[in-house]
DNA sequence: CGAGTATTTGATCCTGATCAAGAACAGTGG
DNA sequence: CCACTGTTCTTGATCAGGATCAAATACTCG
């Protein structure tokens, strides 16, 4: 079943009354993020602080007028945060999909900006400073752990990503993007995983330190070794997820 | 008088309690992380929750029986935050020098070690569980944005190193570590800048995805341009800042 | 001073980048 | 629906930066 089919079903049989986290983004954010039921007054204090944000493929967002910290939580679509070497050269710093949060320092101090993903065009954010989201939820400890997680988290996957960059192989690097992708937003089907890439060949060269004509050589490699199928551009099928994960040379405590 | 008078008199009247921060570890993480002059009814509440730790170039910091996110202040020397591949290759993670924290997940979510560099014997560190740390800095603002800058901070460092991995050539690389060495560490002196790097040739490389011999030859090359000299095995003079900076490929905007 | 470890330097190799061309696809308007 | 156009992807040929292998030299520490 594709994407489109599937969003079109949950569309329908979803009302349009925006108690429910599907319509309202900062409902969403609490149910997903904060993963605890809160009150009417915490919600309200939430949309006061937090500001709703569209980004497109060619529109970076332009986060905020002002210099703070900033915590950015998807709602829509898909991101990703881009840092650069001179003009020319690029490298992404994170992806971020429906649901993930991005966590941005002052942009005068370190000039990342964010950019919807290839095939799509439109994501709809929402911005909080970061400290008035934390104060926000100082009264439930469940709230303040949950954000305090999603910032270890952050940084366990940046750090994930320095051993990726620094120690592997273009194979190792496919097979893990493949690995992370698939637990992030794949589809299980009995033994067999579904992916919908939402990035480009660049995009996803840019993430992994290679080049378009190596991932895709890669991808190739995979597709010989009946590893994966591919059918669209987009589309990728995982048929031994155990030898992508072999291939992928993931530390053995991470599962 | 003479100077053991002098010293008599100081032992006489400062007592065994470490009211002094280069004495008391603790009193040290207030000052050097909170930067707040906490109360010693706060200090007593830090030394109730921390824990303080010892490490060697061998043995890596089993930091806590316990399966909690730490936060680790490095309260003298300076250690490596180390992930594999396999058991052959190694990533340094991170560098952490005395007055920097380091955040660790739980160890059974990603496993990374610690272990002090190669010209140190011993490091001594403070453990502290995370949410313990924060919940007692709650009723500071102060302290509790000073953990927050180092929260983003360390997240901002690990994406700067993403974009050196993925997509700096070897010499710049090497001169991004230089410069950024220099900036945490270095001794200014007029136009020079006097380094005394605490890790091997091997650590650099292992923290810039690097060989050794990459190193050596590079540190020859920047050598050979006059750029910096080198005089013991671990002492290094920039001579010339602002060449290393350009062939750092710094983004601009990072000064 | 001597033993063991680190570092430097040289020669060669290999992975992934670059250059180049063709194929597949998406979007547009007729 | 199809031709047209520009973009993205794939594949091939060649090149180069850094890895690997090997040996000599410089430090460090007992």
């Amino acid at each position: 079943m594709t994407r489109r089919a599937l969003t079109a079903i949950g569309a329908a049989m979803i009302p349009t009354s925006p108690r429910n986290s599907r319509d309202d983004p900062f409902r969403h954010f609490a149910d997903v993020v904060l993963a605890s039921d809160i009150s009417s007054t915490s919600l309200s204090r939430l949309q006061a602080c937090g500001r709703r944000i569209r980004v497109t493929r060619k529109k970076m967002a332009n986060v905020d007028g002002s210099d703070r910290r900033t915590i950015i939580f998807v709602s829509e679509g898909a991101v990703k945060l881009v840092g650069h070497v001179g003009a020319e050269r690029e490298q992404i710093v994170a992806f971020a999909f429906r649901g993930d949060i991005l966590l941005l320092s002052a942009p005068s101090h370190k000039p990342y900006t964010g950019y919807a993903l290839h095939s799509l065009n439109k994501c709809s954010l929402l911005a909080f400073p970061a400290t008035d989201l934390i104060m926000s939820t100082i009264e439930s400890p469940d709230a303040s752990d949950a954000i305090l997680e999603r910032f270890f988290a952050a940084l366990d996957r940046a750090r994930e990503t320095a051993i990726l960059l620094g120690r592997k192989t273009a194979r190792e690097k496919l097979a893990s993007f493949l690995v992370s992708m698939a637990e992030r937003i794949g589809h299980i089907d009995g033994d067999t995983i579904y992916l919908d890439l939402p990035m480009s060949r660049r995009e996803i060269g840019d993430s992994l330190g290679l080049t378009i004509e190596t991932i895709s050589r890669q991808l190739t490699a995979l597709r010989n070794l009946k590893i994966i199928k591919t059918t669209d551009r987009s589309k990728i099928v995982i048929l031994d997820m155990a030898s992508l994960r072999d291939f992928a040379a993931l530390d053995p405590c991470v599962s």
